[in-house]
DNA sequence: AAGGCAAAAAGTGCATGCAATTGCCTCTGG
DNA sequence: CCAGAGGCAATTGCATGCACTTTTTGCCTT
C-alpha cells in the first residue's frame, strides 16, 4: 500500500498483473461485476495461471475484485450505497488533507501548488479536458501529499481509485471545467493563508460536487457486462 | 494436504493462513522485521507453499508484510514517522465516526451503546483490564458502525487493527481504565446530544491520548527479532 | 589474519498437474 | 411441460517440481 515502487516498473510477474489488472478495473475497462477468468488472464498475458491467481488475490484484499471460493472471482460490483460511501469519504479524507496542508505545507511545496494552478487556468480557457484532467489529478495529489501523513496519503489514494471508474465522466458535464477550477482556487487561496478550516471546508464541497455530477453517470452503468478480457 | 481443515472454519486454505499469519502479526506474537519464511510457514501449518505465498501476497496488499523480490517477506517495520501518521490518521477517523455517529445513530444504536459504556465502568471500577478492553473494542466498534458509511468503516477497522500491537500495552498504565473511560464518557454525552462538533473533537482526543501513552512502549520494541515462527 | 572469490546451499518465482467443486445439460418420471 | 436427478465439462484450489536469485560457506590469496 505505501510500497516505494509507484513508478518503478515492478520486478515480478505478480506485480504486472496486479497493475495490468487493476488498470483495467479502475480505468473502467473491466467493468464491475465482469468476470476474471483465471485461465483467460493466463493465457492474454502469457503466464501462468500462479501468478494471475496471486494477483487477483491481492486485488481481492484491495477491494478493487470480488472472489467467491470455487466459484471465480469478478471486478467488484460497487453498490449505490457503497458507491455514496466511499464518495462521503473521499469529500471527508480530502477535507483532511487540504486541513494539514493549509498548516503544514513547506514554501515551496505553496509556491508549487500556487503555480501549476495557475497554469491549469489555462486548460480551462482552452477547454482542453483531458490536459486539465491531467493537472487536476496533480493538484490534488499535491494536496495529499502535502498532508505530510503518510497514512492519510495512502488511504486517500487508495480511495480516489477505487473512485476512478465513477470519476471519468464527471468533465462531460458543461461548464464543470470552470466550475472545477473556482473550486480549486477556493481551496488553494486558502491553503496560502494558512486557513486550515476554510481549506478543509472547500475540499469537502469540491468533492461533494464531484460526487453529485458523478452519480448520474453511475446510475447508467447498470447493464450486465459481456466483454472480451483484454 | 493430508488432514482435512475442520479446526477453523470459513473459507479457502488461503483465507486460512491469512487470518492466522494476519492475527500473529496484529497480536504482536510476530514482531515487526521477523522473517516470515514460505517452507517454515508451510510447514507450520501443513499446508504447500502456494497458499502461504497467496497469504504473504494478500498480507503485503494490506499493509502488514513487506515483500522484497526474491528477497522474501518480513512483518512490515513500521518506523516512528508512520506509526506516528497511523495514530494522526486514527484520530481524525474516529473524529469522523464519532462525528457522523452523533448524526445519524439510530435511537436503538444509541440506547446501546449507552447501556454497554454505563456497564464497562464496572469493570473500571473492579480494575478487570481484560474484560475492559473487550467493551473497549466493542464501543469503537459501535463508533463505526454508527457512522453508517460502510468505506469509513473499513477504514477505520483497517487502520485500527495496524495500530493493534502499538496500543496492547496502553492499559498498563496506572489510571488509565478510569480516564478512557471518562474519554468515552464525552463521546457518549455528545452522540446523546447530537452535538457531532463536540462528539468528533471528544474522539479525537481521546484517540490522541492513547496515541501519546502508546508511543512509550513502541519504543521499546527496537531489538532485532529472533523467534520461533509459531 | 583479513579479504575476496567461487561453489554450494537456501529460498523465492513461476509452471504444471491433479483432485475437488461448481454449473450446465440432459434425461426421466410425474 | 415441468421438477429433479445424474453425469459431464469447465473451472478453481492446492501440491509439486524446476529454474533462477540471493545468501552462505569454505578455500585460497595476499
Amino acid at each position: 500500500m505505501s510500497g516505494k515502487r509507484s513508478l518503478i516498473r515492478s520486478g515480478t510477474t505478480v506485480d504486472q498483473m496486479v497493475r495490468a489488472i487493476g488498470d483495467r478495473i479502475v480505468t473502467g475497462y473491466l467493468r464491475p461485476g465482469e468476470k476474471l477468468d483465471e485461465a483467460s488472464l493466463a493465457a492474454r498475458f502469457d503466464v501462468s495461471r500462479t501468478p494471475v491467481r496471486e494477483a487477483l488475490g491481492q486485488l481481492s484484499a484491495m477491494g478493487l475484485v470480488e472472489r467467491r471460493p470455487n466459484r471465480g472471482a469478478i471486478v467488484a460490483v460497487v453498490t449505490q450505497d457503497h458507491l455514496a460511501s466511499m464518495f462521503e469519504s473521499m469529500a471527508e479524507l480530502e477535507a483532511i488533507c487540504a486541513r494539514f496542508s493549509a498548516e503544514r505545507m513547506t514554501s515551496s511545496e505553496r509556491r508549487a501548488l500556487e503555480i501549476e494552478h495557475q497554469a491549469s487556468s489555462r486548460m480551462v480557457r482552452l477547454g482542453a479536458e483531458e490536459d486539465y484532467e491531467y493537472f487536476n489529478t496533480e493538484f490534488h495529489s499535491r494536496l495529499y501529499r502535502g498532508a505530510h501523513n503518510t497514512h492519510i496519503h495512502d488511504l486517500t489514494v487508495m480511495t480516489r481509485s477505487r473512485l476512478a471508474p465513477f470519476r471519468r465522466a464527471q468533465f462531460m458535464l458543461p461548464g464543470r471545467l470552470a466550475k472545477s477550477w473556482q473550486e480549486h482556487d477556493l481551496i488553494v487561496t486558502a491553503i496560502m493563508r494558512g486557513d486550515s478550516v476554510a481549506a478543509g471546508k472547500a475540499a469537502r464541497d469540491h468533492v461533494s460536487i464531484v460526487s453529485e455530477a458523478s452519480a448520474v453517470f453511475a446510475a447508467d452503468d447498470r447493464q450486465p457486462i459481456r466483454r472480451d478480457v483484454a
